[in-house]
DNA sequence: ATCAATCTTGCAAACGATTGCAACAGGAAT
DNA sequence: ATTCCTGTTGCAATCGTTTGCAAGATTGAT
């Protein structure tokens, strides 16, 4: 029994049985105590807060979770389906994360974050809700794993999905309203003028293709030709090129361009004035999500803006929601033109 | 003894025990099995594994975690120290993350994110360390921390810091050379025949501070007037305003500026264009970070790169060192300056 | 002084996976 | 037939915390 009370090396208090030891109790006197539970007597509790703060003790999270079957963690995982270089640095993507990050912080859930590629791991979903260390998840981007997702659904209830919502779908899903979005955007196109009109960007992904069947609705009603998909990599790199490609061979014939993001839309703004092309001149310009960037472009880019914050606190209400027992319906956002000066 | 077997509702399988009883052998032999131990029979091991995958399980996380005193996860933390409000959405400090999402997943460690505000919570790093979660700490950014974290250092050791480097300090830290990148940045407007310079952007964060000492460096080289700081915050609204104030006070008395971040640097484009000042005829500018929107400003915008991913590379490198007991240098990475339209 | 009621506390069994140790089987060698 | 391997497996303790239950202490009422 050593007894090294008085040394300025204080002993290590590693588990709350040393500070039970140390406070004369029984650890689970002091496991109730640090809980704040109320059957403590108040001066016991006392020394055993004081104990624990001299010795900077916090007790296990791991063993505290493994007994409660909790862990205080919300995953959160991004599939990377479509293009798996472009979201490592999508602002739209990052900018939720940080909100989620203090939503979940505010309600006292520490967040866990995986990136996966479904194609190379089927399993991802699974994988991450089966390992045990988090208890719920919340999905940023439906991507390509729209029907995994809707399977999962059936069986595990605390999971939120951020993206686009379709009729009768079993997930729950927060997401701006991407049809109204769309024909928002070229709705504005048309107002300004525009009737031979381009979608710019990949049609595949479930939130684009809504994006684009709003456009698509807006030029049924006006009566105005069909619009003209141009399909790209979200990349950067191949972006700028490919839209080189398309402003070159259909510049001349264009009058209006709805650009499925606004980091789209921004590449697409510098290939016009490379290509001589005036914005909102000759060709106007809509973007889509309202990142800082469409305040930097010249001009200034008008386009749809989605709430992120909004976006994330739903996510996180209707987790905890879930997590609570309680049904939840989906969420549908509404978007809203930003008007500037490309359009 | 319920006998459910072929029931097209299988039973659950949630522990490694009933799996055990489903392959009619000992949880410890199920437990080698998944874990890929070389001790067990072929044949055992695989019809395990099959019914393992038949039935989704996957052994719990948590208790693993508990019995073999690790978790396989590696905390990354944000402190929000100067400006609390900018780090949200700032895309240098996002994009780092995403890289260092798939540095650690490659290195099979799943990533949990805390942003903390130190002031409100001085116990930050020891809450996040001591909590049993994690087996080791990335931090972004020193922010005002740095005596914090030196102090940490001493007593745990798997901890690498993103940050800038100061002389004979005790925690292991990864980060650009910000005062050779400022010598850079000067020297490049000082040779495009600037000689009045500013530096927009708070010199209190270290790192500002070291960029800011860089450029003086090169002024007092060259033998110009010294420096002239303009301080700003770095959340776009606050800063746009201020960035309006200083051009219009200093405006014409200056030949060139040195913006902390391409963040700034953007936001004063926009606003020198407002102003009806030439880039570069009357005034140069010169960024720092190289983030995707420094190609996307008009006119291309001139900056300090950081190597963002040879960054995140690094940070994970040394950290997985450090776990392994090695003792480890600091990293500094070379600066590069991008050479394009502001100066 | 006795008894009941109320507070506090300790005891010990979980939570689910891992692992040192010992036991057992089957073979090979003597 | 005996001994000694080698290769597999089971047993049971362990990781650190929580919590139902029961015992002990204290108080107040009778």
């Amino acid at each position: 029994m050593p007894s090294g009370d008085d040394k300025p090396m204080r002993t290590a208090v590693r588990t709350i049985t040393d500070l039970a030891r140390l406070a004369g109790v029984s650890p689970g006197t002091v496991s109730r105590a640090l809980a704040g539970k109320s059957l403590v007597n108040t001066q016991t509790r006392q020394k055993i807060e004081a104990l624990a703060r001299e010795h900077g003790f916090r007790p296990n999270q791991m063993a505290s979770g493994l007994r409660r079957q909790k862990t205080g963690v919300i995953g959160v995982v991004i599939p990377l389906g479509h293009d798996i270089r472009q979201q490592i640095s999508d602002s739209f993507f990052m900018t939720l994360l940080g909100f989620l990050a203090d939503e979940l912080t505010t309600n006292g859930y520490d967040l866990m974050l995986r990136r996966v590629v479904p194609e190379t791991d089927p399993d991802w979903l699974d994988r991450f809700i089966g390992s045990g260390m988090i208890d719920g998840v919340i999905v940023i981007g439906q991507s390509d794993q729209f029907d995994r997702i809707e399977e999962v659904a059936d069986s595990y209830r605390p999971m939120v999905v951020w993206g686009n919502h379709t009729e009768g779908q079993r997930h729950c899903v927060v997401g701006t309203d991407n049809r109204l979005g769309g024909r928002l955007a070229a709705e504005r196109l048309i107002a300004a003028g525009a009737s031979r009109i381009a979608f710019l960007g990949d049609t595949g992904p479930i939130e684009f293709a809504a994006r684009f069947a709003g456009a698509e609705d807006a030029a049924r009603k006006a009566g105005i030709a069909p619009i003209l998909p141009l399909s790209t990599h979200l990349s950067p790199d191949r972006a700028s090129i490919e839209i080189a490609a398309h402003v070159a061979a259909h510049g001349a014939d264009l009058e209006g361009i709805f650009a499925a993001t606004d980091t789209l839309a921004a590449l697409c703004l510098t290939e016009l004035r490379k290509q001589k092309m005036a914005v909102p001149g000759d060709v106007k310009v809509v973007g889509f999500d309202d990142l800082p960037i469409a305040r930097q472009t010249l001009p200034a880019l008008t386009t749809v803006r989605q709430d992120i914050a909004a976006g994330a606190h739903g996510l996180v209400d209707l987790l905890l929601r879930r997590l609570a027992g309680e049904a939840t319906e989906s969420l549908v956002l509404p978007p809203e033109l930003a008007l500037r000066d490309t359009a």
